[in-house]
DNA sequence: GAGAGATATCTCGATGTCAAGACAGTACAC
DNA sequence: GTGTACTGTCTTGACATCGAGATATCTCTC
C-alpha cells in the first residue's frame, strides 16, 4: 500500500490488493463508499422520522404526493414509479398509508382501472415537519463539505446516474 | 430553475423548490443521489451475482471471508461488524450458507463462546468468480467518468464517510 | 476465587419487500 | 365493432431483515 488506510472502504480496497494483486479494484474506492454511505444515510433517516412517528417508507410516499403540488394527488403507478419499489409493495403501503389515516383512496373518475391517492391533512402536516426535520440533519452531514465540493460530488454522481435516469 | 432537469433528482429539487420555496434543499443534490445510485447498484449487482447462483447477501458475507486472507476465517462477530448487519441476520445467513456447502462452521478453540466461520474449496472459487465479474460491471458503470474525476468523487465520499467509519 | 459486567452467539416474532400472476379496463389496428 | 396487446392495480407466498431478549462464557476487580 503506498498509503494509509484512512476510512473503512480504504482498508477493504487494501485488503482486495493484499490478496488479488491480479485484479483492478480502483472501482470498489467509488462505488463500494456509496452503498456504505447509503446504508448509514438509512439509518440517519430513520432515527429523524422516529420523532415524527414516521418509517422511511411511508416517507417516501408522503413525499411523493407532497412534491405533486396541489391537490396532493397522484395514481399508485406513479408513485412507484417515484419510489422505486414494485407494485405489490406500493398496493401494501397505500392501505397502511390510509388505515393511518394519512392519505386517502378515491377511484380515478377517467380511467376505471385506476386509483387517486391523496394527502390527508393530517398527513401533509406531518410530512413538512418531518421533511424540514430530514433537511436539518442532512446539511449536518454534510457539512464537512464546502459548498464547491457538494456541487462537484452532486455534479460527478449525476453523471454516473444518468444512464439509469434516461432509459428508465 | 435557474438550470435545466438533467436527472431525476434535478426533478425532484425542482419540485421541492415550487413547493416549498421558503426550504433550502440543496443537500438533496448529494443525498437523494447518494441514495438512488445505491439502489440502482443493487440491482446491477443482483444481476451480476445471478450468473454465480449468488445472492448478494451470499456475496457480502463470503467476500468477508475471502478478503481476511488465508485460512479464509473469521468469527460472526467480524463478520457482522463487516456486512453492517446485526448478529440475528448473520446467524441466518451462516446458517443457509453452511447448508449450501459454501462455509463451514467449528467451534473456536480459544473461546468456548465462539465460533470461527470459514469458506469452503467450494465457497472460494464461487466468490472469486462472482468478484472478477462484478469487478468488470462496476468498471463499466465508472466509464463515465474519468480517472482524475473517480478519484475526486472517491474522495469526496470519503469525506462524508469519515463521521461513521471512526466512532463505530 | 467470587461476583459484576461485558461479550459472543443464537432464538423468536413481527415486518416490509419482491416476484409472479390474476383481473379488470383501455387503446388501437383492422 | 371486434380482437389483441397493453396498462393499472391488487393478491399471494416466500424470504431476508431487524430488534429484543436468552444463554453461555470470559474478564476484571476486589
Amino acid at each position: 500500500m503506498t498509503e494509509d488506510a484512512r476510512d473503512e472502504v480504504d482498508r477493504l480496497v487494501a485488503a482486495w490488493r493484499a490478496e488479488r494483486p491480479d485484479l483492478d479494484v480502483e472501482p470498489l474506492q467509488v462505488l463500494s463508499r456509496v452503498s456504505r454511505l447509503a446504508k448509514h444515510l438509512d439509518r440517519a433517516r430513520r432515527a429523524a422520522f422516529a420523532e415524527h412517528d414516521l418509517e422511511p417508507w411511508e416517507f417516501d410516499v408522503l413525499t411523493a404526493l407532497r412534491r405533486a403540488g396541489k391537490p396532493y394527488e397522484l395514481s399508485p403507478g406513479a408513485l412507484l414509479r417515484a419510489t422505486l419499489v414494485t407494485s405489490g409493495t406500493m398496493t401494501n403501503r397505500i392501505d397502511r398509508l390510509a388505515q393511518a389515516g394519512l392519505v386517502r383512496r378515491r377511484p380515478d373518475p377517467e380511467d376505471r382501472r385506476g386509483v387517486l391517492v391523496s394527502l390527508t391533512d393530517t398527513g401533509l402536516e406531518r410530512v413538512d415537519a418531518a421533511f424540514a426535520d430530514l433537511l436539518r440533519r442532512e446539511r449536518e452531514l454534510l457539512s464537512g463539505l464546502g459548498l464547491g465540493d457538494q456541487r462537484a460530488l452532486a455534479s460527478l454522481l449525476r453523471t454516473l446516474l444518468a444512464p439509469f435516469d434516461s432509459p428508465l
